[in-house]
DNA sequence: CCCAAGGAGTGCACTGAGTGCCATGCGTAC
DNA sequence: GTACGCATGGCACTCAGTGCACTCCTTGGG
């Protein structure tokens, strides 16, 4: 029974990284020896004792840091969260709130880029244990949720604001999802940002409000468009976007 | 110890219910006797052991036809995955996606519709029981899945299918459920039908391709949209479809 | 310098979900 | 009648998660 020289990863602890070190090197010793014993031999294969055991320290204290087995795989995400929250709560309330929730999303990618390896080992690990697949969908249920929530906030006037609000989360998450995935499939390689951008944007361009016009040029009142009538709506939306003057 | 003189719910079997009766009332009675005990008790204050006591089986019997205590609450939802995943395969392949991936969220919509009381208390309890709450994500997360797909396949030829697949999905499910609960809510009073018909007519008018031509009515080859150009762009994507002439 | 208080870490025993294995009973085919 | 398959039941086991009590170790106050 060895304790582990230090952490495997470079893991963000709950505390900002500022000049000395996070609070808890416990906490980190747990989710790096959970981490090296779960892609040794797999997580189903891999007891509480055998974690406690490699990490050096008593079964208690495991379940002090982490209410359960599964959220040792997702050690940051409680912090992400908070941050998104404040984040939408910190906003003057007249930012356009599509916009704004797209924002918030970026802040989760933001989380996954700072540490590619730990992130796409995690995410080899979620896509091969049901459970774990299971656990990330309440995480990422919260995140929506908090999207929606603001949603709904921002668009309390308009009839079918909730209806509007969880169904743009919704398309949100979809799409930040979706270039995690695949950001995540390349090993990190790709450039995440421009990823999501280009899904995000995707969104945007069928719910988007107005389009943030360039600084000091005269928005037109009205616009005028011009389609095929069997084009698909998509490519509809697309030409708006296109006229009214953005990406 | 008691055993309970039938099933409470009027609960479906795994077979269609027809002539004859389905094949396992043991499994039927194991729901019967733990949604009892879920009612009168709570879901955690509720073990196995309690459930077969009152069915009068044996717990081993229990893990035979449930994998999970979690799978006991959501007795049909495999039946309604295979229904839908039938159903989007049974396609001749050129209906309109998006319309199709709506008529197949409301497979799901009847099967609750089916069975009112049962729904709304089992609504009541995976609404207080967070364990629940996380195992319904996981069984949505698969309808989600199978309409995803579903939509990739259709998609396979344009740019970012994948992504609009993902999106369409996403936004298809949480307009499902925002309908979804809102009728349960109103325990089963409102018009289910229509309380989702509303919600999918959103995001089609977001996300709908050409609407159907009423039959015999020639389509204009070209249409001309004019609107205010700081409306946000779902007004104007509605504006479209009223001028197309759909509803 | 001593002691009290509190928090972090630990050991222990316990509950309850889920599994593997084997025995039992029952009906059917040969 | 016997053999086979199948549904069920019983038993023992693993392992996640919890409550409780105990030990340090630190801090602060007299």
């Amino acid at each position: 029974m060895r304790t582990l020289p230090g952490a495997t990863f470079p893991l963000m602890s709950s505390e900002k990284a500022g000049a000395g070190t996070g609070k808890p090197p416990m906490r980190d010793a747990l989710v790096a020896a959970a981490f090296q014993l779960f892609l040794e031999r797999g997580y189903e294969q891999t007891t509480i004792d055998d974690i406690v055991a490699l990490a050096g320290v008593g079964r208690r204290s495991f379940f002090r840091y982490f209410p359960s087995k599964e959220d040792v795989v997702f050690p940051d995400h409680e912090r992400c969260l908070a941050d998104m929250t404040a984040f939408l709560a910190a906003g003057s309330g007249d930012e356009e709130p599509v916009r704004r929730v797209c924002d918030a999303a970026r802040l989760v990618l933001r989380m996954y880029a700072e540490n590619p390896t730990f992130s796409v080992q995690r995410y080899r690990l979620t896509k091969q244990v049901p459970g774990l697949r299971a656990y990330e969908l309440s995480v990422v249920w919260r995140y929506e949720r908090a999207l929606a929530e603001y949603l709904r906030r921002r668009f309390a006037a308009r009839r079918d604001g909730t209806l509007q609000a969880d169904v743009i989360a919704a398309a949100v998450v979809a799409a930040h999802n979706n270039a995690l995935r695949s950001w995540l499939r390349s090993d990190g390689q790709d450039d995440a940002g421009a990823t999501v951008d280009h899904a995000l944007a995707y969104v945007q361009s069928a719910f988007g409000g107005t389009p943030v016009p360039p600084a000091g040029e005269q928005p037109e009142d009205v616009v005028v468009v011009v389609s095929r009538r069997d084009a698909p709506l998509w490519r509809v939306v697309q030409e708006i976007e296109a006229t009214l003057g953005r990406g």
